[in-house]
RNA sequence: AGUCCCGUAGCUCAGCUGGUUAGAGCACUACACUGAUAAUGUAGGGGUCGGCAGUUCAAAUCUGCCCGGGACUACCA
């Protein structure tokens, strides 16, 4: 890897390995290094190109890339987003399809606004005055893609493949024109109306607010407002009988519904009051505190102890002003449904609606009977609930409240009087105040006093905001409601219950969708509209515009314009404001048009991508046909509202289609302590530098493997070392190992294929897995389940490939001939490493191609250049052995279990030991150990295996209950059974056995049980060291004989000298010859083991001495040996 | 407030349609291996499976309620 650094040297390397026809070998695992250098590759060789225009004619898997704003730095959570579309593009390009991927820009929008002011240091209010709108737009144009070339790095750094030649850019005119295509579509279906919605306003600043703008820090503070329960009149009539004919005859006070408001400002504009239909109403006789004449009330029972006191209860009804005994009595009780209609005189009648039906009592479920009186005082032009209810009940509105927060004319006294202090005039009266008052008077006002409470402030004034209806475009998503939720069960998401549940229940309570953005840079919308509101006109394209134009020029004149045509034209080049506001167009009736100056909502142009990205329907048909819907999309869970959302909504009013057909949500990307990251708090991790230090292909791996796609991830950088090591580290053993070896023996894969049954069995096993495991993440990845598969990887490499195949075949690798044996171990492990580069090429594409190159790049098998053009492995069936699987997992058991037993003694595995003895209950399960013997023998260090039967005598069986099936078949009586058969004596068992059968006596009852209900095992075999799993019983042989003794010492002598070789420098071929002081406990060891030490470390003599000086000393066993180890030159 | 996700060992996560010793990796401790070695293996300790009820012969698993963390949406008269 080092010389990689040297472009020179790189070349004399590769011609090298050219000639030398030999694997690379590497003296570290660098990732990051690895990653430039593949990375380079494919920049160079076009692979990412190469990649598409091979599948030209194969089948399309089409894939949506959400556009991110490049306003924003790239963070660590775009590199976990970009990972998923990523290795599920990848993945489908491997299995042949043509996967297009073009890229995109989200350039509109507040946050590029914002910037832009901060920037500029300027308001939105300052915008048309201190800066042209012309200016301002152009500027966020600038500021916009700022970061592009940071997106970019990212992009390349993490191996996203994406078509960034290409882009789609939101601001660009022919997006946009599809756009305004888009809108007169739903325009000419009548989906796109003028209404009312009610939205945060701040009077001070003149400006509606969005959300976003509200939840800005310190937004809501609290406050202390004067707060009224106020008195609205029951109207008696045939509706409110059901009240009045509970009142008892000498009683004639009026009946009066009592309903709280922190903001008295909005009862003039009071139409309706709203209750809860299952909450309980009392109406309950008592005095007005403040007037001390005589009422009756209508309030929520479960607010009657906010309002009166309980020792006052049935008292005398007398009542004076001033004093505290306010005697009540309940007259009587009903559901809230009962009072559903009634009417009521207005409370304060300075205007009266006349949109609509009004003063009346209707249901609504967002009453509570937590807080006030369990009635609710509904302004419709001032809350939005309020108006929601208005909406569905057809009630009138009252908005006697203008856009500078003050009274309108023809509000009696209050006319003309601000709200809230909005001018902080020093003199100030508050008529929240003043109405209070006023209701006081007219025994009206039940109870009057300051309340604290969170208020939301405008963030640019500090002046509380207020709910307000501005005029708003909407699209008619309800009207398509229900195929949205037809077409919506079409498509496979990821997880299932953001479907269903997030994104189900949303469509269920569907609500349209509001465009309208009354902002500076954005999609203009292409409504024109007459002065008088009566007639609107939709452009649906740059050129119907232009046709429009020349129609207005001619009226110009007659308007008393001065209209530059040509002028106008040339500002066509840019569908921005301002210049789109200066067209004005003519009606058919010869009406004066002007634009309506609001923008198109963000989410309406990530939404339109299927279409405006191909520029189509003006461009591209065939294309948008062949790319549309879309096979899979993922973004965060956060775009369930968002983006999923309005791709949906727009395909199914468009085209009555899904937009996509698989989409993976995925979640968020928190801190290793769970926290949101954040750039206050400083716990974000910056992309660049993990990148830079772990690399790409780890970080993929990392967070692919450790949690769910849809699980929010705790990023840990720490994680990513683990997967490095790991995964990665041990991958990069396996292969170095194999390069190693196959240099030294010239392996380039030109022998005949060794038939996979003419392998060892070992061999056979590991193929076998390979198929099982290709199998399986076909299976994940094509279920959009990247996390199983990479987990299954992952096992297959550490545990099976390196832990048992490679530690278990290294003698294969290193001694002896260039035998068939030798050929099949290289074809096989080389078989094993090219699919596992083609397997983890979609997760972490890097290190996959740098592996498959290495490979291939000697044996030529593939005719590919890189992983990534390559197929994916087949799977072929009949190599799947599953009793072959089987039986090897008993010889790793086996050999666990072995080895546990030498630990539990203290028995080294270099002490060998003469036998170990299994107990075999059945003929198939002797079969599967004997084909495994010499492996399990070799990996313990035991000479044989003896299997014991039951003919012997010496095990002893224990029974145990199969809770599965007896449970179903004994129900109650199951644990008494399970307790009876674990008692079973050695009688019962054989009686069993024998019979298949036996009867037990549980509860006075005799039971049947049948042999395949009870599992038996062996557990014991007296006198010896046993181990157990599951059914799996061993029992190991730890004499120690002194021959066993003396090969333990010869093995540890070799131990410590091969150490001492190494420690020496010298080279593996080195021939040594070795001297050792006679020793009484040394001596027979190696006279016995003369030969067997000799081979060992490659000594050409051995010889024996009395008395040696400047020797070494080496521990055998605990006791010292003197050598002298010298090099024979 | 509503909808959805998550809560299993100190940490990160597996545990399928309920079935009896609840698993892995990291970390920790001890030991081993030493011709894949700036690697690796084995063993051990460590868990009232967020809490409480319920269904069931049997619940980490199913149901309900609650608590905690998160996301989104809507906001309080």
């Amino acid at each position: 890897m080092v010389h990689l650094l040297n472009p020179l040297l790189k070349i004399f390397y590769e011609y090298c390995a050219w000639i030398m026809n030999a694997y690379k070998e590497y003296k570290s695992l660098d990732l990051p290094l690895l990653e430039n250098e593949v990375g380079k590759f494919w920049v160079e060789e076009k692979i990412f190109e190469k990649s598409i225009s091979t599948r030209e004619d194969n089948p399309p898997f089409v894939f949506y890339e959400g556009p991110p704003s490049a306003n924003g730095m790239p963070g660590i959570h775009h590199v976990m987003g970009r990972a998923i579309k990523d290795l599920f593009c990848r993945y489908k390009t491997q299995r042949g399809f043509l996967v297009n991927r073009k890229s995109g820009w989200d350039t509109h929008g507040l946050p590029v606004e914002l910037s832009v002011e901060k920037n500029l240091g300027i308001t939105k209010e300052d915008i048309g005055k201190k800066i042209s709108i012309e200016e301002y737009n152009a500027e966020c144009r600038r500021e916009v893609l700022k970061h592009q070339d940071a997106w970019e790095k990212i992009t390349h750094k993490m191996g996203y493949w994406v078509d960034l030649k290409s882009p789609y850019i939101t601001y660009e005119n022919n997006y946009i024109e599809t756009l305004w295509w888009a809108l007169k579509q739903l325009f000419d279906k009548g989906l796109l109306y003028e209404g009312y919605t009610i939205q945060p306003y701040s009077p001070a600043a003149g400006t509606g607010l969005s959300t976003h703008e509200l939840n800005q820090p310190g937004c809501y503070r609290l406050v202390k407002d004067t707060s009224v329960v106020a008195q609205f009149k029951m109207v008696k009539d045939e509706r409110s009988d059901v009240v009045f004919s509970g009142i008892h005859k000498l009683n004639n006070a009026p009946v009066f519904f009592l309903a709280w408001t922190t903001t008295p400002w909005t009862l003039p504009s009071n139409t309706a009051l709203t209750i809860g239909e299952g909450i309980e109403y009392t109406l309950v006789q008592t005095f007005n505190p403040y007037t001390a004449l005589p009422i009756n009330v209508i309030l929520a029972k479960a607010l009657i102890g906010k309002y009166f006191d309980s020792n006052f209860e049935n008292k005398e009804m007398i009542f004076e002003v001033g004093k505290k005994e306010l005697p009540w009595k309940i007259l009587s009780t009903f559901k809230g449904k009962q009072l559903e209609g009634i009417r009521y005189e207005q409370l304060l009648s300075f205007q009266q609606p006349t949109d609509g039906d009004a003063f009346k009592v209707i249901l609504g479920d967002f009453v509570t009977t937590e807080d006030g009186t369990g009635i609710v005082h509904t302004a419709p032009s001032f809350g939005a609930d309020d108006f929601r209810m208005a909406k569905k009940y057809g009630l009138g509105s009252l908005t006697l409240v203008d856009k500078q927060g003050k009274f309108i004319d023809g509000v009696g006294e209050f006319s003309g009087m601000y709200i809230k202090n909005y001018k902080d005039d020093a003199k100030y009266e508050s008529p929240d105040v003043l109405i209070c008052i006023k209701l006081k008077k007219e025994n009206k006002a039940f109870k009057v006093e300051k309340y604290e409470h969170n208020y939301p402030h405008c963030w640019r004034t500090d002046k509380p905001v207020i709910y307000y209806p501005l005029d708003s475009w909407f699209v008619k998503t309800t009207a398509a409601k229900k195929r949205m939720v037809e077409l919506n069960n079409t498509i496979n998401w990821k997880p299932e219950s953001t479907g269903t549940g997030r994104f189900g229940n949303w469509l269920e309570n569907l609500q349209d969708w509001n465009l309208s953005r009354s902002r500076f840079w954005g999609t203009p919308l292409p409504l024109w509209k007459s002065e008088d509101g009566e007639e609107v006109m939709c452009i649906g394209s740059i050129n119907e515009l232009k046709g429009q134009i020349t129609i207005s020029e001619e009226n110009a004149k007659k308007f008393n314009l001065d209209y530059d045509v040509q002028l106008i034209s040339e500002n066509l080049k840019d569908l921005h404001r301002p210049f789109i506001d200066r067209i004005f167009l003519v009606s058919k009736s010869g009406k004066k048009l002007s634009r309506t100056p609001d923008l198109v909502d963000v989410w309406f142009d990530s939404g339109a991508m299927p279409y405006a990205q191909w520029h189509y329907p003006f461009e591209n048909k065939e294309l948008f046909d062949k790319n549309f819907p879309a096979d899979f999309i993922a973004e965060g869970v956060d775009q369930t509202r968002g983006w999923f959302f309005t791709l949906h909504a727009l395909a199914t009013l468009l085209h009555d289609s899904v937009a996509y057909k698989n989409v993976v949500s995925n979640g968020l990307v928190l801190d290793k302590g769970g926290n949101k990251m954040s750039k206050r708090l400083g716990n974000s991790v910056d992309p660049f530098s993990t990148l830079d230090k772990y690399g790409a292909d780890a970080t993929r791996w990392y967070m692919i493997s450790n949690s769910q796609p849809w699980d929010n991830l705790k990023f840990d950088i720490a994680g990513i070392d683990e997967v490095k090591r790991k995964f990665f580290g041990t991958l990069y053993n396996i292969y170095n190992f194999f390069a190693l070896y196959a240099n030294i023996d010239k392996f380039i894969y030109k022998e005949e294929e060794v038939l996979l049954k003419s392998r060892p069995e070992i061999d056979q096993w590991i193929i076998s897995l390979l198929n099982s495991l290709v199998k399986t993440v076909q299976d994940d990845f094509d279920n959009y389940e990247p996390t199983h598969a990479a987990r299954t990887i992952q096992e297959f490499v550490d545990e099976h490939l390196s832990n048992w195949y490679v530690r278990l075949c290294r003698r294969r690798f290193w001694k002896g001939e260039y035998s068939e044996d030798k050929i099949a171990a290289y074809q096989t492990l080389y078989t094993c490493l090219l699919t596992i580069s083609k397997l983890i090429a979609p997760i972490s594409p890097f290190f996959a191609d740098k592996l498959f190159s290495d490979l291939n790049l000697v044996s030529r098998k593939e005719r590919f250049e890189s992983v990534h053009l390559s197929e994916w492995p087949e799977v072929v069936n009949n190599a799947i052995n599953q009793s072959l699987e089987q039986r090897m997992q008993v010889a790793q058991d086996i050999s666990s279990l072995v080895l546990s037993l030498r630990k539990r003694v203290n028995i080294k595995v270099r002490q060998p030991l003469n036998k170990m003895i299994i107990p075999v209950l059945n003929e198939k399960f002797k079969k599967q150990v004997e084909a495994v013997k010499d492996l399990i023998l070799s990996e313990v260090n035991v000479k044989e295996i003896e299997f014991i039967t039951e003919t012997e005598g010496v095990i002893k069986k224990k029974a145990k209950a199969n809770f599965k099936l007896l449970g179903q078949k004994l129900g109650k009586k199951m644990k008494a059974a399970a307790d009876a058969i674990t008692i079973f004596n050695e009688a019962q068992i054989a009686e069993l056995e024998t019979n298949k059968r036996i009867f037990v006596v549980i509860d006075n009852e005799k039971v049947e049980i049948l042999s395949e209900e009870v599992e038996i095992v062996s557990e014991d075999i007296p006198g010896w060291q046993v181990a157990n799993k599951n059914e799996l019983t061993v029992a190991l042989d730890i004499t120690i004989t002194p021959e066993l003794q003396e090969e333990g010492n010869a093995r540890e002598l070799v131990n410590k000298l091969q150490k001492m070789r190494k420690d020496s420098g010298f080279n593996i071929t080195d021939r040594v010859i070795l001297t050792v002081e006679k020793h009484d406990l040394i001596n027979s060891t190696i006279i016995n083991f003369k030969n067997y030490i000799c081979a060992e470390i490659l000594a050409d003599d051995l010889q024996m001495i009395g008395q040696l000086s400047d020797a070494e000393v080496v521990e055998v066993n605990d006791f010292p040996v003197k050598v002298i180890l010298k090099q024979k030159k």
